[in-house]
DNA sequence: GTTCCACAGGAACTATGGGTAC
DNA sequence: GTACCCATAGTTCCTGTGGAAC
């Protein structure tokens, strides 16, 4: 007999902080939104029409990431189709996610499929599954509201073609009406869309704006309350789950990421969640990100990453392009990896910046050139550790860089 | 004021691979 | 099955640039 039977009972005998942790989830879908009354209303009252067995204007939402955006419209949406069986009016939403349905074959064949049209994966033309869509939409008397959300990830990706037939399909139904929600994080993606779809599809623009702290405090009260045991849960916490998500840009997902994740180091250390679990939380949230985009690097740009951290060994102030060419050179022909040109390597420094990994600026050294800085603004040995996961890259663990190149640092 | 360095970064192009049309 | 389209990654070529040195 094992001494590891029964571990689960003892880890479910465990003092939980939470009573019901999925409500902490992005993906949960509240009943109520605080601090969104007026865009809801705004929507509702647009959205109207459809229970009336009329066409309701096409919608674009516009707000930064973790403003409510698609929670509000789910939950819209929710509410619309129930109204509609209410009153037996034949109403339906369907709600598609352009990043992962992203060109325009997958969204037709996606549309055709909710109304139980067998459409294949490909072989199709496009024009077919469209014709297939429409016959099947228009069989039979209904309003339907398309909810296409991040539609800027299918803009100048075919997607403009999509957009412009859902536009105006319409005017080629008999029964049925039509109407679409757009929603993007993205303010300014309409300045690169046709015109004659910008005009059809943004009929009416909703902003969600960010929440600042107040209201943040709100929303984690409201979601806490249910989910968190009130005696394991210290009076400073929320504000300051409040107050950090508000830094960043008023995002509530990460004011709730920051709260669960403040709970399960509390939980693992049997205390009740203090000012310190949520201080560990942030950097723990920040770390998996950083881990997260740097496991996903092309294995150039991890290259580029792994020789500016090896470099960094060896010398306190920053690095220059040159140095991390001249470094990332040697490391190629360690490895047997083929050799970029500066150009490319350039670009690949600038995005490893954008990605907030290491920094990057553009500084003038007089007659001694142009040139950008380079330090790093992670934690090099925990990002080394995942560079060196990478296979191609596993051999260069040992490895430091040619003592000609440090001299020269 | 001019020169010069060490790049930055734009533009135009090619190669490649996956999706689409027929 | 094959031709075509398009996005992406990468190259080549090029002009532009800030400021120390002269």
């Amino acid at each position: 007999m094992m001494d590891t039977d029964g571990i689960f009972d003892d880890l479910l005998d465990e003092n939980s902080v939470f009573k019901n942790k999925e409500m902490l989830r992005p993906s949960y879908t509240p009943d109520k939104l605080p601090h969104r009354s007026d865009q809801i209303n705004d929507i509702a009252r647009i959205l109207v029409p459809a229970l009336r067995g009329e066409t309701p204007s096409n919608i674009l939402i516009y707000g930064k990431t973790g403003t409510g955006k698609t929670v509000a419209a789910k939950h819209i949406g929710r509410e619309l189709e129930k109204k509609g069986e209410e009153l037996n009016v034949n109403c339906s939403v369907i709600y598609l996610n352009c990043k992962v349905v992203d060109t325009q074959y997958r969204v037709l064949a996606h549309l055709a499929r909710h109304f139980n049209k067998e459409v294949p994966l490909t072989g199709w033309p496009t024009d077919q599954v469209y014709q297939e869509f429409r016959e099947v939409l228009d069989n039979k008397k209904r309003v339907v509201t398309i909810m296409l959300d991040e539609i800027d990830k299918i803009i100048g990706k075919s997607g403009d073609d999509i957009l412009y037939h859902l536009s105006r399909i319409n005017q080629d139904l008999k029964r049925a009406k039509v109407s679409i929600i757009g929603i993007s994080n993205d303010l300014k993606f309409t300045d690169i869309l046709d015109p004659r779809i910008k005009s059809s599809l943004g009929e009416e623009d909703i902003i969600f704006p960010p929440y600042n702290a107040d209201q943040l405090r709100d929303i984690l009260k409201q979601r806490s309350e249910p989910s968190i045991k009130e005696e394991a849960i210290s009076d400073e916490v929320i504000p300051l789950c409040a107050a950090f998500a508000a830094q960043e840009h008023g995002d509530a997902r990460r004011a709730l990421d920051l709260l669960r994740v403040s709970g399960e180091l509390a939980e693992k250390e049997g205390e009740k969640i203090k000012e310190k679990h949520v201080r560990e939380a942030q950097d723990k949230i920040e770390l998996d990100r950083v881990v997260e985009v740097v496991k996903t690097l092309p294995t150039q740009s991890k290259l580029v990453l792994l020789c500016i951290i090896k470099l960094k060994q060896f010398k306190d102030n920053d690095l220059t392009t040159g140095e991390v060419y001249e470094g990332y050179q040697e490391l190629c022909k360690r490895t047997n990896m083929e050799t970029l040109t500066q150009r490319r390597v350039t670009d690949l420094i600038s995005e490893l910046d954008m990605l907030g990994i290491i920094n990057a600026v553009v500084v003038s050294k007089g007659r001694y050139g142009r040139t950008k800085e380079i330090s790093l603004s992670i934690s090099a040995d925990e990002i080394k550790e995942v560079l060196l996961d990478d296979y191609r890259l596993s051999n260069l663990k040992n490895y430091n860089l040619s003592s000609s190149n440090q001299t020269k640092l």
